[in-house]
DNA sequence: CGCCTATTTTTCTGATTGGTTAATTAACCG
DNA sequence: CGGTTAATTAACCAATCAGAAAAATAGGCG
């Protein structure tokens, strides 16, 4: 018996959703792709104040798109690309309907055949 | 020569991804993955009123997810999945990420094979 | 025209967001 | 111990968000 976590599920993809919809936290998770990096790193490319790159590093934490560890007085992030997993499978559910304008297209096509092979059935 | 779109494909993806931040929204696509509807219609599941939706439509349509026509005094919306193909683009730039984890664990095999063969060389 | 239905605009909430500066904690280094 | 570096917390601000209620618009229909 499977029990339902639906809302659960819808939940936790408003929380990805939400981390995924800024740009400067989207930079964070490009640059945490080649690899862990303290917040210190993370921040280095923005224009920002440490307090803010260290707000945006939480909501992806609180999303669970990154991980900590702990050395010394560093706080290294890693990139944990599950829920990128979980967001790209939401996206393909809607596949059909982006693909469906290649059917459209070829209804179109053979449409367009079959006027002309009427017009001219042996050509 | 092609110019640089970069950060209005950014801010795009922020618009997107906010837009896709909230179930009501998300439940209003899937609904729209089936047929065009009224907005009487797209309310009608939830618990919410009727500004709210209109509300929620207008956040979806500024992202470019949903367009609207006009029949009367209806306004009915149509899904546009072209964003949501640049979703799923976006996230499957970190495939090879989620991926990557058979890679690692294949390492760690590597390593413990390492190990093993140091501790008996000529096993 | 006046009514009914569909939808939007306005106005008002309380909560959240993205940013700042200043102060604080944590851990290392000499 | 005192100083330095890494990072977080606290307090604050302006802007945005999600919702409600009430009023306004738009377009048939009798």
């Amino acid at each position: 018996m499977t029990i339902t976590t639906a809302t659960l599920d819808e939940d936790r993809l408003d929380d990805t959703f939400a981390a995924l919809a800024n740009s400067t936290r989207r930079a964070i998770l490009a640059r945490l792709a080649q690899g862990e990096a303290t917040v210190n790193d993370l921040a280095a490319p923005f224009a920002l104040t440490l307090p803010a790159i260290s707000k945006h590093i939480k909501v992806l934490e609180h999303a669970g798109l990154v991980t900590r560890g702990r050395r010394a007085q560093f706080r290294p992030c890693t990139l944990d690309a599950t829920r990128l997993a979980e967001v790209s499978d939401w996206a393909e559910q809607y596949r059909h309907i982006w693909d469906d304008r290649f059917d459209r297209l070829d209804t179109y096509v053979r449409d367009l055949r079959q006027i002309h092979d009427q017009k001219e059935p042996h050509s």
